[in-house]
DNA sequence: CCCCAAGCTAACGTATACGTCAAGCATCTC
DNA sequence: GAGATGCTTGACGTATACGTTAGCTTGGGG
């Protein structure tokens, strides 16, 4: 049971969505919900989804851009930079330079942000702790 | 003309809800929605909302909070730590320890998540920069 | 052959975070 | 005293990100 697709072919490792869902511990509503968005396109086997390593490369890569903040709408284009990468055309390299300096900016911003709210964090806790320690002796 | 409170009283600067959405760029129903959410109490003068400066202060901490990517849920106990801070009881400082030592944790990874991002964004941009000035020579 | 488990689509439900009227009072201005 | 402004409290609307049935299909086991 929950037997994978590649333990009868050669090829490349294939997964049902049951498995990618198990795997990136998230719900298979999830994944066809991020279908819908346009984030991911298996192929279909019969009507079955049947995604490859790089759909759970692709799959990977939203959960993460999702933790760190972004909307799903942002990492659509997020992820056309992924894939955009590769390709020559100076319009479309001028385009990944200029959204990628806008993410990265973002990114950065977001990342001062925490690290302010972490030293007041970091200034509450040890003062606790210190208090805590001291009234124990 | 938007002539703020502290014009007439050497007190503390206190403002208006118009003002105080001014100040920090956001909407009024933003700061009555928080309100309804138990994030602020401002008083009230004749029904009127009047907000001091320690509730300005309290209003960039959530707005902080919210741009790390924090629920407004999550910020009325992160706001409570800020509040908590400085009592003594014990039960009270592990509480405080605690909360802070999970915010923190997660902070950091979420930091984390961060500067993987980044860097992949990074080699991306580079990639492209790099091929675009080859092209152009 | 029949039935169950697993997958599919369609559609409605829910929580969060506000936006957007609506209608009422208070005050300031002409 | 008649607007015009500014504030108030509802109350409904909206976008995001799914959860949760509901009902149809299909492949495999007994």
């Amino acid at each position: 049971m929950g037997a994978n697709i590649k333990d009868r072919a050669a090829g490349e490792t294939l997964y049902g969505i049951a498995e990618l869902a198990h795997v990136h511990g998230v719900s298979q509503r999830t994944i066809r919900f991020y279908e819908d968005k346009g984030l991911l396109s298996p192929r279909r086997v019969g009507g079955q989804r049947v995604y490859c390593e790089a759909d759970s490369k692709r799959l990977s890569l939203i959960l993460r851009a999702k933790a760190i903040g972004t909307k799903l709408s942002d990492i659509r284009t997020f992820l056309e930079l992924y894939g955009r990468e590769g390709e020559g055309r100076v319009r479309q390299l001028e385009f990944v330079i200029e959204k990628t300096a806008a993410e990265i900016a973002a990114l950065e911003a977001k990342k001062r942000q925490i690290d302010q709210t972490l030293s007041e964090l970091k200034l509450i806790h040890d003062g606790a702790r210190e208090r805590l320690d001291h009234r124990r002796g």
